[in-house]
DNA sequence: CTGAAAGCGCTTACAG
DNA sequence: CTGAAAGCGCTTACAG
């Protein structure tokens, strides 16, 4: 939790200014100068600054000149923090997702930035580590700073402590994955949609045993896709072994585990669904390293993916349309839509590459 | 710039809690109770409330218990801003970069967010998109906010706009690309070795022909690394044709249109160095689409790099630790480290994959 | 153990 | 055109 209370390093000067007290000024924002400076030096009131300062008219050519030099002399920058106090309205959101290092992740960071941006707003940033704790810890802490919106990639399933917050005011949009008993705005992709025809097209290259190694099943967009995975095969009228099913952590080590189990074993499978970008990697390295040619479609799109031979044909989503469209839907929250909480769901493209399109070995 | 003005959604609801003016409190902040809301409540008075909520010692168990059970009631989540207003910092840090997007630059913001959280700070990320006003804009906006310190990746070539911020107590420090026209902190990797070494890897295979496309020459990096790039030619008493040198934008046209003029004429080159990721993704569509074998390094790792037929060979920075190093600097500025500025540069590794061992054709 | 008063640096509402 | 007073929601310094 963010902790204001260590001293500053710049405790140690002295207040500048004049007519200050220094004994509650010194040191405090590095002893900056203040409106009451400025209009002291100016020999003007202090609304005088704050009209010059703002740019509100009424004031005299020569008065601004005089508070403007006054300004300059000082090397005033207005505190906006005590500005924001006052007028209510912070002009910052939050953001909080998985990991704004993932290649998934931060385009849609800076989607969101962009957009905040052309709204005057400035972006606080945070990761939660698919830790709902941390999500929480987060978004809390961002509120507590009265950020006017927040959009939010949820780690956890119970979002209800968001629910005061929402009703004081904070704009909330969820992205990515739904928001869990609580009402609210969502921008999505299509998952379980995604997931069918990424299966419907490996099926329509001949093959009947597929594998599907997916996210941790906790997590939303991988539960749709699995659905998603086991609607195709269904509609297709194929059986799913179990084995051929394979959820968990994305980490190398267990996305490994779960192909060798799916590609030995009496019925191996001849192709594989990847749940998510950080598993098409893996299944890249795995796949691509064995003498039998396996048939590969991934969910998400990477860079390079058309470069390796062969091309891995991936279901797309688009990172940065997610997020300007879910930042666009926040500051239109912002700027007074009341209608009932939306759901947006974005669909995903089907990239062909070659990886995909590998027939059956055999 | 921020602009708190617009009115807010909320502003329609009706100030809650009990002796509070309605004409000033309504809507703002979406009519939240405050601490003299839960002091009334709880029959108490307002530094009791400052006690419990920050676990300051000196209340009894029961009065303790009634607050509780009024900020309980009121759903009283404490305005931090406030808080920051009185005590002088602020628990957030700023970080501006290039581009929230660029994959080189994801993991280095995942990691200052990291040092930033464990020190109790929030993040504020902004890109500068290489524009210099943009730079500018966001840094003195988040000084505005007043920040207790700024990790800054420069775009512009002056930061002297920055002194009396950083005189002001507002810790800076300066990364991946040095201050220029200020002294301060900053941590970046050693650039012109590090293009040294990849030329000379270059060289120790065979070539004496080789091009060096990299990022508009006003850009630090970019220049260090055409220096390191000349160095390394003349060591080997190689000369340089200046056809094989093609500085700019970073765009795939640039770039293709760079490699094809130095890969034809009279004296093609047998060899590139790519100046950065953007460029080396670039340069790979481009040579692993010819015919003749053309040796390539590139400057920066990056994901797959491993996995393309050749293996991509590279100079890796290594981002996260930059972010890191940066963040940790930063954070001991904020707890009181006066000494002069730094300059901390990190080596580059080498890695060998293929492409940077393919001799020269004929 | 508890609280009233003053103040952080601004803006608002109002009066001259 | 200009400014003194009050207030945003907290914490500080001090007094009981």
């Amino acid at each position: 939790m963010p902790d204001p209370d260590r001293p500053s390093p710049a405790a140690a000067r002295t207040g500048s200014g004049s007519g200050r007290r220094p004994s509650a000024a010194a040191g405090r924002y590095g002893g900056r100068p203040t409106m009451k400076d400025v209009a002291a030096r100016a020999g003007v009131g202090l609304k005088t600054v704050s009209r010059v300062v703002n740019g509100e008219p009424g004031v005299t050519a020569d008065t601004e000149s005089r508070v403007r030099a006054a300004i300059e002399a000082l090397g005033f920058r207005r505190n906006d923090s005590a500005r924001i106090l006052r007028k209510g309205r912070t002009a910052s959101i939050g953001l909080v997702l998985e990991d704004l290092a993932d290649p998934f992740y931060s385009p849609l960071s800076r989607a969101v930035e962009e957009v905040a941006r052309a709204n005057g707003s400035l972006l606080f940033a945070g990761s939660s580590a698919e830790v709902p704790a941390r999500e929480q810890e987060l978004a809390l802490a961002l509120c507590a700073r009265r950020v006017d919106g927040l959009v939010i990639v949820p780690a956890g399933e119970d979002h209800r402590y968001l629910e005061p917050e929402m009703a004081a005011g904070v704009a909330t949009v969820f992205l990515d994955r739904p928001a869990q008993r609580v009402e609210a705005d969502t921008v999505l992709t299509d998952n379980a949609d995604g997931a069918r025809r990424a299966v419907a097209h490996l099926i329509a290259h001949g093959h009947r045993r597929i594998g599907f190694v997916g996210d941790r099943s906790a997590i939303h967009t991988a539960g749709e896709r699995l659905r998603g995975y086991r609607e195709a095969m269904a509609r297709a009228g194929l059986p799913v072994d179990e084995a051929w099913v394979a959820m968990g952590p994305t980490d190398p080590d267990r996305v490994r585990a779960g192909l060798d189990r799916m590609l030995s074993g009496p019925h191996p499978v001849t192709a594989v669904f990847a749940g998510n970008n950080r598993v098409t990697v893996t299944a890249v390295r795995v796949l691509y390293g064995r003498p039998g040619p396996v048939a590969l479609v991934g969910f998400d799109d990477f860079e390079l993916a058309d470069l390796l031979r062969p091309g891995v044909t991936v279901i797309a989503q688009d990172p940065a349309r997610l997020g300007r469209t879910a930042a666009e839907l926040l500051f239109r929250r912002l700027d007074g839509d009341d209608s009932p909480p939306r759901r947006v769901e974005l669909a995903a493209d089907l990239l062909v590459r070659g990886s995909g399109e590998i027939p059956p070995a055999g």
